[in-house]
RNA sequence: CGCGGAGUAGCUCAAUGGCAGCAGCACUCGACCGAUAAUCGAGCGACGGAAGGUUCGAUUCCUCCCUCCGCGACCA
């Protein structure tokens, strides 16, 4: 049966159609998608596919909720998606809830600047107010901004660390610590304003110049000078330093050396001086002694625990090692406060005698060297600045005017060696501008080393890794050091595996917890003061209660109500019995909010469980949220909150140096969202590998662009291809699929199997290289170069193109699921397109955020795909050489050649095998394999196979453009070549084109 | 300065104690004009941050140096 009249050629070609655009306009089909997940609620959705799945807990990391997302919170947020979106479609529950960090002095700061000198008048809870809707706003802009970049998860209920019952099991937990026994009173030094009488915060002090007396003071040795240097028996030794703040001499319990640094001692007249050697010229110029003899050298390690007198009080200064004196005069600084400058300045003033004044009381570095060497922090300065009336001679004095004063009596005394003027930057008070002090003051502190009061074992409800800690019931209560170490040493799984040793690291040398903060806005620390013996009182029954009252109206409650509105009823001080109390006003640093979470978060919401499966930050966390975590987990239940901490490193910019804002080499992702899309912020965070730094330029993120067009136009030839496949009617058995297309599948099952274990690995940028690659070469340069004859000329029904059509169909579809994770709009969107089988046993879920990942079904036919390598090696050889003929001007398409291989023995039999495929392999019109015989003494090419190319014969075929001696055979299509008429023929007998 | 990490082609990544990759992109040239603001091909491109050492042989193991990054600061 035959139609009338002839086809139209060109109308019986199927080209591809489809409406899986090729221009992805991301910008604006991002946000129509959303729109459409929000309208089915597809995190529920995906929930609801999930329940009863073994779980998969990873616990968001507050992001501080101040300022809008940058690139380095967008990373965090993808990667963790990433995660959250491929456990899910490896068959987890993976539920994902965010949180927000609220509390802190960024926020309150921001706040300070915004009601000015308002706030000096207004009670803490208006200020509070005024932090809440602060953090209230910024937490609704970076969920909008997360939510804009893909990533689904409980937006309506996420976790804030301000939240009434977050607040309440803040104090809980502080409780829990206090219960334990880790929370002692200490003091510890902390910028001071003098005129204000506050403590300040780093953030709250500038840098101004100021002139300070720089004098060179004596300290003599108490100790017997032998013990140094058999030549200094008898002599009259004096341990010379160095201060820019002569007020902190009454102060002085220490002198500080550097073990590894040499030290001589210089004569002057019938005193010799101790003093580091490289700086011994420049001291004796500094103090006028000319060409002084140096009488012993030795190595700093040798004055250790030496003993000193103080320059004029009874009172000894021990000699102490410390890593932190130089030979820059900057660890004196430290104590002069300017020590950040000192370390910015490049060059630094070769000040100081590498002997340096140590007040525990007044210097950071002095605290911590204090500390380990078991010094008081003795700090006789009030909260005016003043000397308290323990200082003898200067009691009562302001501290800035009594520099003078004391460098005059340091004179009388004999103790002066030399004083000068010196103009140097120090810290001063951003608000009244006053130079500030370093001050010790009393601050609540978590012990890392106090053992335990109790040993609280309890068992690991879902029963994972119970035997961990079986072992610790008999053992006796730690501290939090010891238990710290070994949860990160045996039970904690580290990515990249060098995190165990950082955090090791981190946890040894780490002091004693600060969490004191002179602040209002944060959880107050709920202790109490005697009125009557001043006794401090933490107890934990007593923050049980309080925590109550947080539970109920936030802990604005604190500043709301009186001290015996929050204590328990008749509740009378333990020690005098006394019943008025003052309220404690330290807030708790917000490291201990977020690092509350573990037990605030993951015992509040029902889908979450302690502890949480992974933890994923930037690698500032090792000492920031893991480290408080783990503290606080340790406290809770004497375990780690987590059993996998992976991280990924800091977003740098093209050159590999560090974004910032003010270095104008920042990308910013709204930008990015706006030019190009968020899809392509996720693929850029899954191209390069994320445990190291990310580098981020224009060029970067404009490869990655390259990357997506390639990735969308393979999938869109793919879907277009597919245009009136049904798979259930038209698919074809695997067993019948020509052989090529069941090739393509054996790539696509290494493929899968491939990204599967990327996935589960995380290593996502082994994922986007695998697909990358697939869709390039692969698919596009080698599978669908190769079929595309096949699926436009063959009849529309034609087994030949049902074959591959198969393939395209489980390829589409496999490719959106891989993708997914990464690709999230457009793997939904390539999953729409996909044609669904009408006769399908089950309905393809509403999106491929819902399905899971292809899976491999084992028997690979890997002799199938040897022999396609070989296949294609064979092509690229060809392929050179119809390059040559095409520059010699013999050929300009491909289909032009008619290729001709000679091959010997094994590799003709191979060929010979494929004789009939191989045009449409290489692309080429006609290909002829002939076998040749090596003689011995011939020229033995190098190769066992010669290609040659020449033009084809024959004519071209209008229809498939390839040539043929038999086109013109046909009298109703005389244009065509045999293979199209044949196709022509099919058609016309199914009744026209497709 | 301490602790930790990194340094393979212009970019993003590989592999391996043995001639550095069937790399991809970019770039150059060319083909095609039926994936078309596409597609295909060819070419170009790293002496492995520098220097030592172990080894028959190292990019891969060790030492040291340089550069960059993070933490030490209430930034992911």
């Amino acid at each position: 049966m035959t139609t009338e009249t002839p086809l139209e050629l060109k109308k019986t070609v199927n080209l591809p159609k489809t409406s899986f655009a090729q221009k992805a306009n991301l910008a604006q089909a991002e946000p129509v998608r959303l729109k459409k997940w929000e309208g089915l609620n597809l995190y529920r959705m995906i929930r609801e596919a999930r329940r009863g799945r073994e779980k998969f807990i990873l616990h968001d990391g507050p992001p501080y909720a101040n300022a809008d997302i940058h690139l380095g919170t967008a990373l965090n947020k993808i990667v963790k998606d990433f995660v959250i979106k491929s456990r899910t479609m490896l068959g987890y529950d993976a539920p994902y809830v965010p949180g927000y960090d609220c509390h802190g002095l960024p926020i309150e700061l921001f706040v300070d600047k915004k009601l000015g000198a308002k706030k000096a008048n207004m009670p803490a809870v208006s200020v509070r107010r005024a932090c809440r809707e602060h953090a209230t706003e910024a937490l609704k802009r970076q969920t909008r901004d997360f939510q804009r970049l893909g990533i689904l998860g409980l937006w309506e209920n996420p976790y804030l660390t301000m939240s009434n019952q977050y607040e309440a099991d803040t104090a809980r937990l502080f409780g829990r610590f206090v219960e334990r026994g880790y929370v002692y009173k200490g003091a510890r030094p902390v910028y001071w304003c003098v005129y204000d009488q506050t403590a300040l915060a780093e953030a709250e002090v500038e840098y101004r110049e100021h002139t300070s007396p720089s004098v060179y003071v004596k300290f003599p040795l108490a100790s017997d000078p032998s013990e140094i240097d058999p030549a200094l028996a008898g002599r009259k030794v004096f341990f010379l330093i160095w201060t820019t703040t002569p007020w902190t001499l009454p102060a002085n319990l220490a002198i500080a050396v550097n073990p590894n640094f040499e030290y001589a001692v210089i004569e002057n007249g019938a005193e010799v001086y101790v003093v580091a050697s490289e700086l011994a010229g420049a001291v004796a110029e500094k103090c006028g002694l000319d060409a002084p003899r140096i009488v012993a050298r030795f190595p700093g390690a040798k004055l250790d625990r030496l003993e000193c007198r103080h320059a004029w009080l009874e009172r000894r200064s021990l000699v102490i090692l410390g890593e932190h004196v130089t030979l820059g005069g900057e660890a004196d600084a430290e104590t002069e406060l300017d020590v950040r400058e000192a370390r910015d300045k490049s060059v630094t003033g070769k000040a100081g005698t590498g002997c340096v004044h140590t007040a525990p009381g007044h210097g950071h570095d002095d605290f911590v060297i204090g500390k380990q060497y078991g010094l008081d922090i003795y700090c006789p300065v009030d909260h005016a600045g003043r000397f308290t009336s323990e200082v003898e001679h200067f009691a009562g004095e302001r501290v800035f005017e009594a520099n003078a004063k004391i460098v005059e009596f340091l004179r009388e005394r004999g103790a002066l060696l030399f004083s000068e003027n010196y103009n140097h930057r120090y810290p001063h008070c951003w608000r009244c501008k006053n130079p500030v002090i370093f001050r010790a003051t009393p601050q609540w502190f978590i012990s890392l080393d106090a053992r335990s009061a109790e040993a609280a074992v309890e068992q690991d409800e879902d029963g994972r890794d119970i035997t961990n800690y079986t072992d610790n019931e008999t053992d006796a209560p730690e501290s939090l050091r010891a238990g710290a170490l070994r949860e990160v040493e045996q039970s904690v799984r580290w990515i990249p595996a060098w995190g165990e040793d950082r955090m090791r690291n981190m946890l040894k040398n780490r002091p004693d917890w600060c969490v004191s903060r002179q602040r209002v806005w944060g959880v107050p620390i709920p202790a109490f003061y005697c009125k009557g013996c001043n006794e401090a009182i933490a107890d934990a029954s007593v923050i049980k209660h309080v925590a109550g009252i947080f539970e109920r109206e936030t802990s604005d409650a604190w500043y709301a109500r009186e001290a015996q509105e929050l204590l328990p009823a008749g509740f009378a001080c333990p020690k005098c019995s006394a019943t008025a109390f003052t309220k404690e006003t330290d807030i708790l640093d917000v490291w201990f909010d977020s690092g509350s979470s573990s037990v605030a978060v993951l015992e509040h919401y029902e889908e979450l469980h302690f502890p949480a499966d992974m933890y994923l930050e930037g690698g500032d966390q090792y000492r920031g949220w893991f480290n408080s975590s783990l503290m606080v987990g340790l406290a809770a239940h004497d375990r780690a909150p987590y059993r996998t901490v992976l991280t990924h490193g800091w977003v740098v910019d093209g050159q590999g140096k560090a974004m910032h804002k003010s270095a104008g080499n920042s990308v910013s992702p709204n930008d990015v969202i706006k030019g190009s899309g968020a899809e392509i912020i996720r693929l850029w965070c899954a191209s390069s590998d994320y445990h190291e730094d990310m580098r981020c330029s224009e060029e970067i993120l404009q490869r990655v662009s390259d990357a997506y067009r390639k990735m969308r136009n393979t999938a869109r030839f793919a879907l277009g291809n597919l245009d009136g496949f049904d798979p259930a009617r038209d698919g074809v058995e695997t067993g019948e699929l020509l052989e090529i297309d069941r090739w393509a599948l054996a790539e696509l099952d290494t493929v899968t199997e491939r990204v599967r274990a990327a996935y589960e690995a995380y290593e996502f940028h082994t994922v986007y290289h695998t697909l990358y690659h697939f869709c390039t070469v692969t698919l596009s340069a080698r599978y669908f170069d190769i079929i595309k004859d096949r699926l436009y000329t063959a009849a529309p029904r034609s087994a030949a193109r049902r074959s591959a059509q198969t393939a395209l169909h489980r390829i589409a579809d496999a490719l959106a699921r891989l993708l997914a994770p990464v690709l999230v709009f457009t793997a939904d969107e390539i999953w729409e397109n996909i044609p669904r089988g009408t006769g399908g046993t089950e309905a393809a879920p509403a999106s491929v955020h819902l399905a899971e990942f292809p899976t491999v079904s084992g028997e690979r036919d890997e002799e199938l795909q040897e022999r396609w390598t070989r296949l294609f090696e064979m092509r690229e050889g060809v392929l050179i050489k119809l390059e040559a003929a095409r520059n010699q001007k013999v050929i300009g398409s491909s289909l032009e050649a008619r290729v001709s291989l000679v091959a010997t023995g094994e590799h003709y039999k191979f060929l010979k095998e494929y004789e009939e495929q191989l045009r449409y392999i290489f692309i080429v019109s006609q290909v002829s394999v002939s076998e040749v015989h090596t003689t011995s003494g011939a020229v033995k090419s190098p190769i066992a196979v010669t290609v040659m190319v020449e033009r084809a014969g024959g004519e071209k075929c209008e229809r498939c453009w390839s040539y043929s001696v038999r086109v013109g055979e046909s009298a109703r299509y005389p244009t065509a070549c045999e293979r199209c008429v044949e196709a022509l023929a099919e058609i016309e007998r199914e009744g026209g084109a497709a």
